[in-house]
Parts: structure tokens; sequence; C-alpha cells
DNA sequence: TATTAAATGAGAATGATTTTCAATTAGCTC
DNA sequence: GAGCTAATTGAAAATCATTCTCATTTAATA
């Protein structure tokens, strides 16, 4: 299975299965052309919607394996909604945070790593180690904000 | 309902919910309890737990309600796990971040917000007010670092 | 095109969370 | 301290989310 007309995006995820001996399937890539389409992050259900729409009947079973999955390769990023809701968002790989919109969670990356600089003297002295960090800004995005 | 030894913790809780005009019940003051007294982040089963050894039988249904309405008032501060699991820890209203300890569950506080002086001129410029953020550090703590 | 390990689908099973409503209780007032 | 009342709880059912199982299908390679 290979398109022929194929996004830089659909091709980035094909690279790091193949990589790692894992099969680009026709429903992994569907996955990825519904998050990356997306200018919001989708909840698993939306994203098996988008997946259905696509190519019809698709077991819900196989979009967790893939978001699981994709999250370790660096392919998606999962985020955290203040009402406890979960989205995903596309992700080439980089190091990028989001800041995604409270009203239509809508999601906008922001490159600059605001914990990069940061002294992890005061924590460290607890003899604790930091290995990696979550950040996400929280707000109304330009539309949300007219509409309100 | 009230003890004669009392934490400044309870002391702040029962407080907070005088305020809002909310009742000061055994088992909003037991989950206090339960997770002041914690020096790791508790799921809400753990919590459940928790409160059982402290009241008897005591609903699930009454941790969730107590939590959801504890984040609200800021009493409590939910945490997320990599593995999808979520963790909820103690908090006095104070802006403060967590580490946590990926193994244990352990959780530290760091009162230095590092998004604080982030310049968030990037971001508004794309239309999008930031009104909040969630910041989390990931590691291991220095007896499981030991213990591996 | 044949081979084969990896992946999918369907539904059952499990687990997490919310809802409902009758019974209980905290926080008043007297 | 007893009585009042709205807020809260408990228990079970209902709903929603996630994982598991295993027979079938498919991508990748030769
Ligand atoms: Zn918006
Ligand atoms: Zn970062
Ligand atoms: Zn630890
Ligand atoms: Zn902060």
């Amino acid at each position: 299975m290979m398109k022929d007309f194929e996004c830089t995006q659909e091709s980035y995820a094909r690279e790091v299965l193949r990589e790692k001996g894992l099969k680009s399937t026709t429903q992994r890539l569907a996955v990825v052309h519904v998050l990356h389409t997306s200018r919001k992050s989708l909840s698993v259900g939306e994203i098996h919607d988008g997946v259905k729409e696509m190519l019809g009947a698709t077991g819900l079973a196989t979009i967790y394996r893939t978001l699981e999955m994709f999250e370790d390769l660096g392919i998606v990023k999962r985020l955290h909604f203040p009402d406890g809701g979960r989205g995903y968002a596309f992700s080439q790989g980089e190091h990028v945070h989001h800041m995604v919109c409270v009203d239509c969670r809508g999601v906008f990356d922001f490159p600059e790593c605001p914990v990069e600089s940061f002294d992890y003297a005061s924590v460290e002295k607890q003899g604790f180690r930091v290995k990696d960090h979550f950040v996400q800004l929280f707000g109304q995005c330009g539309k949300c904000a007219e509409a309100a």
C-alpha cells in the first residue's frame, strides 16, 4: 500500500515505522492523516471517526494500539485538558510544546522550551534526577476569544 | 465533626470549604488527610483505600466527587504519568509544580515556576491568549535511583 | 506469487467514571 | 442539645473508556 501522493507527515511516519521494523498499515497512515490535517487536538473517538470516514469500518482497538505506539515513537503527543479529557496531536519527534485552546481544543505549537534553561539545582538537591518534562499552556485562541 | 487535633492542611481545607459554603464532611477531610500524609501521589483507588482504612466503607463516587471539587478549589493537583495513569497530590492553592518519580510516583514540589518568565510573544502573535499552564518534571527519585 | 510474522477486527471482558435517588449528616437556629 | 434543611453520601446501575483474545487478513520480503 503506497499512495501516489503522500505528504511529508505520512512519509515521516512511514520512515519511523520502517526503521523500527514496524509495518506501515493503511490504518496507521490514516491515523497520521487524520491527525495532521486537524488543527485541533483529537480524542480517541474523533480519530476513530476520522479513520472510519477514510477507510470504512475500522476496529477501535487498532486506534488505541496505534496511538500508544505512536506516542512511544514520538509521532503523536498526548495532551491533557483541565476537564480531564485527553487529546492527541501530530508530532514529528521534535521537541515542541503546545498551547491548547480550552474552548475548541485547538493546538498551537511553540518550539521554544520554557524549561530548557531552568535551573534544576533546587530539585536535584533533593536527590531527584530530572529526565523529562511535560509543559502545556492553556488559554483561548483568537477565534474563540472573538466568539466569546 | 471537629477533631481535637487538626493539622494545618486540614484546617486549610476546612477554611476553603467554609468560604465557599461547602460542608467539611468526614469523608472530605479524610481525603485531605490521606493525601497530605502521603509523599507519593495517589490514584483514585489508593485514595479510596486510604479513606476506607480511616472511616470504613466509603462510596467510591464520593471520592471522585471530592477530588473533582478539590481540584477546582486548588486543594489537589492532578498529575499525569507517561503510562497514562493519573495521580493526585495535596496542594494549598500556591503556585507550585511537581516533579514525579516515574518508578514510585513520589512527588516533590518545586516552587520556582519555569514558565513564569517565559516570553509568550511568539505564541501570542498567533492570536492566542495564555491563561494558565501545566508543568511537570519526570525522573527518578534518589531512592529509586539507588534501587535500580 | 508465495511465505510469514505482524497487524487487524469483532466482540467480550475489564476497568474507570458518572448518574440516580433514597437515606444521612453538617451547619445553622432556637 | 434538639430540630430544621439543604448539602452530601452510599449503593447499585448505567455509562463510558480501555484492553484482551484469537481467528483472519495483510505488508514486506524474497
Ligand atoms: Zn479556540
Ligand atoms: Zn521542553
Ligand atoms: Zn522513586
Ligand atoms: Zn508555573
